[in-house]
DNA sequence: GTGCCCATGTAAATGGTTACATGATTCT
DNA sequence: AGAATCATGTAACCATTTACATGGGCAC
């Protein structure tokens, strides 16, 4: 009930910039704008919407669409200045654990090609999220407003690590097969 | 009690390359090799060997050094097997919580200069990371063995992406002046 | 009429982090 | 004498994920 997480930051800042949105919707969007670096599953939505309206943060409104129930949140002023407050803030390190390069790094336990195939599986999702990156990218408007910048800027962050990944897979992946004779 | 968590495969990792090993030195093992990927604390260390132990995936040596306990920890054969089975399995992809990102993302919300502090901590953080790998690397032996080849490899891949990060600050840092006239 | 999308939620389990608790030895 | 390092653990807390649970509308 507390929501102390990051979740909850997430959500009212996705909520700052949709003015009106309900659960189902954010999570949408999140899939759309923020997937690559910052997810959120409905069980962690609805339960955070439920407390953050509680904590007058942001206000419910019960609407019905196409005969479904929606329910509309909306960023009070209290809200707008508790996720300022947290923008201001340093950003924490994140404490990253990779698998694979966990896997890597063990690497001489098992046959060299069981890794080789890890890097090779790696690098085909690589390349299926830098397509996916720079599709993105392109439907991006070119408007250079504002807003746009700081998605981009994330989204180019995203570019950048799986083009620098996929790299680091290829060579990787030579030299393993240089000492698997 | 379970443990079914990553961790578990982790400190049997490690105790297949250190073959017999504290939990006080796995952990100062895993600062010194794994730590920019994978991190364990002593609240995980600790409990995990006994989850270990009991399960018979490692046995326990009680020993004195110096007039200190220190328990020994050596993994079974059961234990190498359980190791190998799951190094063989594909490594799950990480689903990355970038707080940073969130904060650039966000960050027409706050005036330019916040999104620009906090990209210039971030760069002063890697290139501390930056340097601190690259030192590393020149303390690696230069061997070519087998073995270290595999942290040379993971080695590698925490320099590159170090590096990439940098250089999107850095390009971030100067499309954010010039939005700020 | 079947399957997918819209739409909202709860409960339980999992896994991890922080703080707590203790005490000996070695280095300066 | 005091700080740092060696050494092992427990308890409480917390956040997140998975599974469960439900139901209407729409397209094929």
């Amino acid at each position: 009930m507390k929501t102390q997480g990051k979740s909850q930051f997430a959500i009212l800042g996705m909520l700052a910039l949709l003015k009106q949105s309900s659960g189902y919707d954010l999570k949408k969007h999140i899939e759309s704008t923020t997937e690559f670096f910052w997810k959120e599953g409905f069980s962690s939505i609805y339960p955070v919407l439920a407390s953050l309206e509680k904590q007058q943060l942001i206000t419910k409104v019960e609407t019905t669409r196409n005969g479904r129930e929606r329910n509309l949140y909306t960023l009070t002023q209290s809200g707008m200045d508790t996720l300022k407050e947290w923008l201001e803030l340093p950003a924490q390190d994140i404490h990253i654990r990779n698998e694979l390069m966990l896997k890597v790094f063990f690497g001489d336990l098992v046959p060299t090609e069981i890794t080789i195939q890890h890097l090779e599986n790696q690098k085909q999702e690589l390349q299926k999220k830098l397509t996916l990156y720079q599709e993105i990218k392109k439907e991006l408007p070119h408007t250079h407003s504002r807003e746009s910048i700081y998605s981009l800027l994330t989204l180019d962050h995203g570019i950048r690590q799986a083009k620098s990944s996929l790299e680091w897979c290829e060579q990787a992946i030579k030299t393993l097969h240089t000492i698997d004779h």
